[in-house]
DNA sequence: CATGAATGAGACTTCATTCAT
DNA sequence: CATGAATGAAGTCTCATTCAT
């Protein structure tokens, strides 16, 4: 029973996720949910109280335990390049494994957010402040060429995400198969990494 | 009689435009948008058949609008370096002065798009092509270095848009001040040129 | 000033009839009948108080006088037999140039009338009662066969009507000519008769 | 669960089959069919998708079942006479036990048909081609006079019912009790027949 | 505990009526 | 006077939520 409960839980949830990505939050039906999830309208409301929750348990449960993964794997790693680079192929994943979740973030950012506190925009702060040291770090360190904006650069390294998926969009009928998204992240990636201008360390330049 | 102001129609579509700065056009009302505009919701209907035409007005009227114009003057200036740095200039008025228009361009990037044909795609996909021939020919005429991804780096001049306004939303309180965004899109300019990486043209690097 | 506003208002009455052959009063809105009167919606208003007005004035000023009418002229006639060919002879008038405003006769009496004094219905009663009276004026005159119910034949006479039109909604696309409306109205016109089994004048039988 | 009922849907129509006996269904509210019916607004809607679909259900179930109904019966009876008396004894069910149902046929046939099939007008018509043969077969037996319009005398069968209904509203306060439609059908029944002239079975004339 | 029928508040939309021009 | 833009009350319809089964 206590199995029972949560694997219901979490169909409602993938469903919504499912359905957020054509539609925002607000345009889907219960009704539309609960057919997605394969469960009784009347169900949906055993679980979450009312249609907003849904919303919520969503951004804590997926939304936020996402970008707490990721920065727990990024604090595991050691040297800033190491670090950017592990980004850089977890955004991979993202496209394929996480898509759903990721345009939900996408989609949030695209808000005024009038909440005192929204806990994935905090998380984004720190996320930023944290690339922004590592790439600072790797300034003074000698691994990056020094004198550059490093919150721009940070920044633009989750711009990069956007792009990939709208260049997805712009220019692939349906989703890039696994193997393309790996490749064009690769590409931003190095066209990132270029304007950081990490020393070449087979010497040379 | 009363003339049919081509103004009330404008105060709709801007009332509707600043409201859709916090929410999804779904979560708005026509309520809602009758009073941000100054009119009863019986006007709304007289110059907007059904809810949706308003946003329909909106992207045709203001966002492509915009985005034309942006891409006619782009087309009137002579060189890849000159008009990358027009477009860079640009985006900072997108912020300060068509903000709104650009967070609704932005949303709409989110949502799984069904619709065979959609203006907008379309034009951002003759745009994206546009700045892919920039790099290129820029690489070319050995104002830039050749070798990167054209494409790469021309989605994430569109990335840097992007990436601007979420910098604004996580470190500012309100919006950032003129002055500030002129700055900060500078720093995204240079990042970005950095990657395209630009021959020096005072020699030397 | 008294011409140009009769005009209006006949227009205006003119225009909701020819509209009302296809759908009930409540089913027209007034800026159907302003376009078909081709007057603005406003000036409606100028020529009746209200929409429910143009409706009262229509049945005061064309269903009554009609019917009004119809009854002078019968009773300027003498002897049964000629007052019933009379009518019949009108009834093709009805259909052919009177039609919208018998249509509107007829749907009327579709309607459980709950007004205590219905002029329309006050004059069809009267009407009833002067057909009656002539049926067993001829059979007391030996014109007509006796024995026959007077009511149930005088209000067969309406039906004939209603059964005309009927037919040419049945069996006509669009409407019948004249011609053809004045054969069946004669068709009708002896087999009612022939109910009330008038004395062949010319011997016989 | 509750279980969804036919009764629902059943008191929906039957409410509006009532409310239509006073005015027209363009005039009536969905609200006032729910207070009627003795259900909410918004279960008006979970039954029929629009206003409109009731209208077309009541035709549909009610009024065509109704109709084809009654030629079933008068298929199964042998001989034109018994037929055409058989047609008569029903015209008084019709307006003690259908009456609203009767009275939606009469005010359907006073609007103009746009729609290239209306299937109660493809039943009429097929009606009157029936009642037409009947007739025509009954003057080549000898058990109707000949030389009649079988068309007219078929349609007049048609408007008796009408004149029925119109005596009862012109003379009656409210409803004619069963006996007395009884008494004035058999009158009109009368009538008609004698409109036909069938030669009177026990010889004479 | 799941279901889906029922609900009513509120959404979108229409339309008679008013009134500045 | 005529016009048609504006209005808001009322209509149709949707949908989150409740609750009997």
């Amino acid at each position: 029973m206590r199995t029972r409960s949560a694997d219901t839980r979490e169909s409602i949830l993938t469903a919504t996720l499912r359905l957020l990505g054509s539609r925002d939050f607000s345009a889907i039906g219960t009704l539309e949910i609960a057919r997605e999830a394969g469960v009784s309208e009347g169900t949906i409301f055993r679980y979450f109280p009312a249609k907003a929750d849904i919303y919520t348990g969503l951004v804590r449960e997926k939304v936020l335990k996402l970008v707490l993964e990721l920065r727990a794997e990024l604090d595991a790693i050691e040297g800033p390049l190491a670090r950017l680079e592990h980004l850089g192929r977890r955004y991979v994943d993202f496209i394929t494994v996480s898509r759903d979740v990721f345009q939900v973030i996408l989609r949030e950012l695209t808000y005024d957010s009038e909440a005192t506190s929204n806990p994935l925009l905090d998380q984004m702060r720190s996320d930023v402040h944290m690339l922004e040291g590592l790439i600072e770090e790797g300034a003074r360190q000698g691994v990056f060429e020094p004198g550059s904006d490093a919150r721009a650069l940070a920044m633009l390294f989750h711009g990069g995400l956007h792009s990939l998926l709208l260049e997805e969009k712009l220019f692939a009928k349906g989703k890039f198969p696994a193997k393309l998204v790996k490749k064009r992240a690769e590409a931003y990636r190095r066209a990132l990494m270029s304007a950081i201008r990490p020393v070449d360390p087979r010497g040379g330049r």
